[in-house]
RNA sequence: GUGGGUAUAGUUCAGUGGCAGAACGCCAGACUGUGGCUCUGGAUGUCGUGGGUUCGACCCCCACUACCCACCCCA
């Protein structure tokens, strides 16, 4: 017997019903995105290699130790090969069709987003996996078009908010943080490395390690003794310009005015290199270690670390995998039903042929149909209906043939009534 | 990349150094026109993979792989 070829580590299907929970998530973010219009974009899955590493950041662990990157051979001896890498995330990919395109030149800002595969070569857990999908959105343009505003990071993080009540996901938070520019950063770094280099010695050799690599990390760590330490450090809020300050306080502002919570975490610290002014994240509880659903913030200089023209920016990505764990977590409602409304049940000999064209009549009124097999058990046919997951089951038998009455039974109720052929249509459009 | 746990039927899981098990599910019949009940019968497995110890291994030992949880990182 051949081996049975299995997904490969940290990939995996996702099988039906699951896909119709994936279905409404996807759906209601695109209704989402269309009423702040946002528009979609499709970016390729693999990228030069040179996007993420000039983008993203050479240091950071994405970078350096998780992207599946491969030699793509030469076409021609004179040509050299090109290192290429699958995507593992979004956002500068889309800078690059926003450079590539010029679509700044329209004075415009753009407004994007998308949904797709990422990949990361990560360990699997709990929410984590190597192919795994986010949902994100991007505005961004030339600062004409308002793309510095304020107004912006305040929208971006609104629209997430209704997203998250639309789809019923209740028990989340929102944290924020201004990590400042780029110079604000720099500065920031130098004085928690001054700072830690007394009192290092006394925290976790986890913070040890960190204090030499990235004192910024320092302050995401969660053991109880190292605490106090963490507190007394300096705060980034210490740190900002008066432009950056103000931005942050304006972002403030008007999340106050529409009412949105929100804690301000000194000691949020993302990642991705290109982060300047707002940051964000939406956590979760029920997701184990893997908390964050979604998280984002500004990027004012990512474009002009591509090669583009000025162009500030605000984004954020959804991990969809995490997001439908969540979904379930809270036991909401409103995720539609996409099995058969009605099980047509052809019952007696002969009854298949007769059975076929009611069901193409149904399905040509746009209802969801299962057609059964015949059989001489109406038991069989409950039964097939049942675990079809059917609202309503139809018999189309001789009686039913010669008297031009259909019976038509909800299942969950039992109840049943007697339809003329042509009345059935209707009948299933106008129940729900 | 590091640590811990797990791997037995379609699923959830028991189990013992000596014949491979339960529940649920599935199939058939009782039962050829109105179910969800009941009864009867049935099928299902390289006990994750490869080695080793042993008269004998699903069980003990080693390695590997996968998954889960956590660290790390992030969405």
């Amino acid at each position: 017997m051949a081996a049975v070829i299995k997904s490969v580590r940290g990939t995996r299907d996702i099988l039906p019903p699951d896909t119709a929970l994936w279905q409404f998530v996807e759906q209601a973010a695109r209704d989402i995105f269309h009423r702040y219009d946002f528009q979609e974009i499709r970016t390729p899955i693999f990228e030069d290699t040179q996007l993420f590493a000039r983008g993203v950041g050479e240091e950071t662990d994405i970078v350096s130790k998780e992207m599946f990157t491969w030699e793509d051979r030469a076409r021609a001896q004179s040509e050299k090969s090109q290192s290429l890498t699958l995507r593992p995330e979004n956002t500068a990919g889309v800078v690059r069709a926003y450079i590539e395109h010029k679509m700044g030149d329209t004075g415009k800002l753009q407004k994007l987003y998308y949904i797709g595969p990422q990949f990361r070569r990560e360990r699997p857990q709990k929410g984590r996996y190597r192919q795994f999908y986010q949902i994100g959105a991007e505005a961004l343009g030339p600062p004409s078009a308002g793309s510095e505003s304020p107004a912006r990071d305040a929208e971006i993080i609104s629209m997430l908010a209704h997203l998250l009540r639309e789809v019923g996901i209740k028990e989340w938070t929102l944290q924020l943080n201004s990590v400042g520019c780029a110079s604000d950063r720099a500065r920031y770094n130098q004085a928690l490395r001054e700072a830690l280099a007394g009192v290092k010695d006394e925290m976790c050799a986890d913070c040890q390690r960190r204090a030499e690599i990235n004192p910024l990390r320092v302050l995401d760590c969660k053991v109880p003794e190292d605490q106090p330490i963490i507190e007394s450090l300096p705060k980034i809020s210490e740190y900002l310009d008066d432009p950056c300050r103000e931005h942050f306080n304006e972002v403030k502002k008007i999340l106050n005015h529409v009412g949105i919570r929100y804690q301000v975490n000194e000691r949020m610290v993302r990642g991705l290199d290109y982060y300047t002014r707002t940051t964000f994240e939406f956590t979760h509880g029920g997701l184990g270690a893997q908390s964050a659903l979604l998280g984002g913030g500004r990027y004012d200089g990512l474009s002009e670390a591509l090669g583009g023209p000025k162009a500030p920016g605000i984004g954020f990505a959804l991990g969809l995998d995490r997001f439908v764990l969540a979904l379930q977590a809270e036991e909401t409602v409103g995720i539609p039903d996409l099995s058969p409304r009605v099980y047509i049940a052809p019952l007696g000999q002969g009854m298949n042929a007769e059975a076929a064209v009611i069901a193409r009549d149904l399905r040509k009124q746009h209802i969801p149909t299962e057609l059964g097999d015949e059989t001489f058990r109406a038991k069989k046919s409950f039964e097939a209906a049942e675990r079809g997951g059917a609202k309503y089951i139809l018999f189309v038998g001789e009686n039913e043939i010669a008297s031009g009455q259909f019976a038509l039974k909800e299942l969950k109720t039992g109840e049943q009534i007697a339809l003329k052929r042509e009345e059935i249509a209707l009948k299933l459009k106008t129940t729900t």
